[in-house]
DNA sequence: TTGAAAGCGGTACCAT
DNA sequence: ATGGTACCGCTTTCAA
């Protein structure tokens, strides 16, 4: 409740020499500092940042603007975020954009117009072109996190290069018809699962297996991977041997459904998941580790350069994403196949 | 960046007429109001939010304090926030007061002090005492979702009532050696964990069977209930032949255990949750559901009243948890126990 | 019904 | 190094 004035009353001086004290900007004498401050502190004093914005332009706060809440990728990012702008003294102001709901389109048409914030993280966001307008129109620094334009400064892990290595993780073991499961391209997440599925496809190519490539349509969700799974799983002379999972959510939908069904994971099928979710451990999950809280944290880390320089160019962050090999990926089956796999590239493999 | 000034100019009018008209309070005759509306229009024009701060004092912003984000609960009550203040033009500050981190710490020092906020949703939160006094001590009004303390405005479910039914249910089936598997009081989330044992243990008492009663110590965690399952239903001997889980979180976890042991469920071992989780349609989970999308709205509501009316009377409100049958509740086998059960009772439990 | 002017609580420029 | 003062953008008396 107290005002800057009343701390420079009691300190004896005026406010604009309070205020430099306070903030550290200009001139002020030791003494007079140490007068400011402890008056400031046995008042109380907070500074209004209503008043401090207006008179300064800077809002000390972030808008972070996400489509998920409940998912494990985006919690994780938003703690990492969250965790970031605690210790920097700045605010958090959440948007949940999730698609097709009015409160989307109120957050596109008047809430990021009153820019409330400093810069804005958008987190998986996808938006539309008349969205993307309005991002970059607002005139305010945009650092996306797995973003799908190329056009903002971007922090994501290299899909590509995560569904390869998952793929070939499963090529050295000795697998051949090894399936792909995720999203459609129509679907939320779209790009990622888009670029997924497309380092799968490199790799199985790579490989000489592009004929036994398939995509096993999947929501993106545990549930909708266990959905997908029971469909596929069923018959044992058509099934692929070994799964690449979009990301770990699916890679548990299939492992759950894999149960049910009596499909041994790892002798019958292998899962590989992309994430190193928190289930993972649980569900002795191999995965390409991602660590989204530290995405996160870079991305603040970004926006606030963008904040100090706004004239500094854009750039693309790539997090590397490593192999975990846990117990849910094995070499095949000799009894599937004839197929001779060498022992060293296996071990290799799975010491890494 | 067009500012009222601006407006009031295009409109002819005076930025006292411009304010009544825009935020319609004061007279104005209905022309002057459609010619500032449209000037503001054309301009784009939108109120500096840090102004009308300044010189009204409330800040249009809403603070949410919450010990997780990626947990279901919270993950669900928080999303119901969001959307309800959404609607009402109200933007989210977001505080993740982990218990034992350096943010938190930072939470209750700092930032809650600077009050941007007009009021305050805390979910969840457990404070100690010293945190409890400074979030009382804002003289901001303070709605608890899953409080602790019975000085604030409240929502919840009963507690007390939903461990009760559940393991009425399974009492009903005929059920009697049923342990209650859940948190220890030492950890977070302890109260409501309190809560739901005394109404588990009140439940078995009332059935007689308060010699069976017994608690499994387990972390509030799919992976936590997975762990403690895992070391409990080794023994056929010995284990019980029901669990009331704390949340859906853990009787996940402990079904998930049961089947890798290869107990089945339900006809070795029923299991009942609390929450109606979203994948407790995937495990065919028996549970009592509550909705907490539904109770961050009312939270929302009871805030705003309590915004409006400072000194209006705090509320208990309590939600309605109800039964939800699916497949991981069954009768008990016979050869476990010659008890024998009421049929209608059983179907009556089941038709709910 | 409308306009003028005084704040709201700070910051920062310009003198001193 | 410090003080005086204009100003950030809006709301709200008070007078007209």
């Amino acid at each position: 409740m107290a005002g800057i004035a009343e701390v420079a009353r009691l300190a004896g001086v005026s406010k604009s020499t309070a205020s430099r004290a306070l903030t550290g900007s200009g001139y002020t004498s030791d003494e007079t500092r140490e007068r400011v401050r402890s008056a400031a502190a046995t008042l109380g004093y907070v500074a209004s940042n209503s008043a401090v914005t207006l008179a300064t332009g800077r809002t000390n706060t972030v808008g972070v603007v996400m489509p998920y809440l409940n998912r494990w990728f985006f919690a994780e990012v938003l703690e990492g975020i969250q965790q970031s702008l605690l210790e920097r003294g700045l605010d958090l102001t959440l948007y949940d954009a999730k698609p097709g709901t009015v409160g989307r389109s109120l957050i596109f048409q008047d809430y990021l117009a009153r820019k409330r914030f400093d810069g804005l993280i958008a987190v998986g966001l996808e938006p539309d072109d008349r969205e993307f307008d309005r991002l970059v129109q607002l005139g305010r620094p945009v650092v996306t996190v797995v973003g799908s334009a190329d056009t903002t400064t971007d922090v994501a892990i290299d899909d590509d290069f995560a569904a390869r290595r998952a793929t070939e993780h499963l090529v050295a073991l000795g697998h051949r018809r090894i399936a792909f499961i995720g999203g459609t391209p129509q679907q939320h997440w779209a790009h990622v699962d888009r670029r997924r599925l497309d380092g799968y496809r490199g790799a199985m190519a790579d490989a000489g297996l592009a004929e036994h490539a398939s995509h096993i349509i999947s929501e993106v969700t545990v549930p909708g991977g266990y959905a997908s799974a029971v469909d596929v799983l069923g018959d044992a002379r058509s099934r692929p041997t070994a799964l690449v999972a979009t990301c770990d959510e699916v890679a548990i939908g299939a492992i759950i459904a894999a149960r049910r069904l009596g499909v041994q994971v790892p002798s019958d099928l292998s899962v590989i998941g992309i994430d190193d979710h928190e289930f993972a451990e649980m569900f002795s999950l191999t995965t390409l580790r991602q660590v989204p809280r530290e995405q996160g944290r870079v991305a603040v880390d970004l926006l606030l350069t963008h904040i100090a320089e706004p004239d500094k160019a854009k750039a693309v962050v790539r997090m590397r994403s490593t192999l975990v090999v846990r117990n849910s990926t094995s070499a095949l089956d000799p009894q599937h196949s004839a197929v001779v796999v060498d022992s060293r590239q296996r071990q290799a493999d799975a010491s890494r």
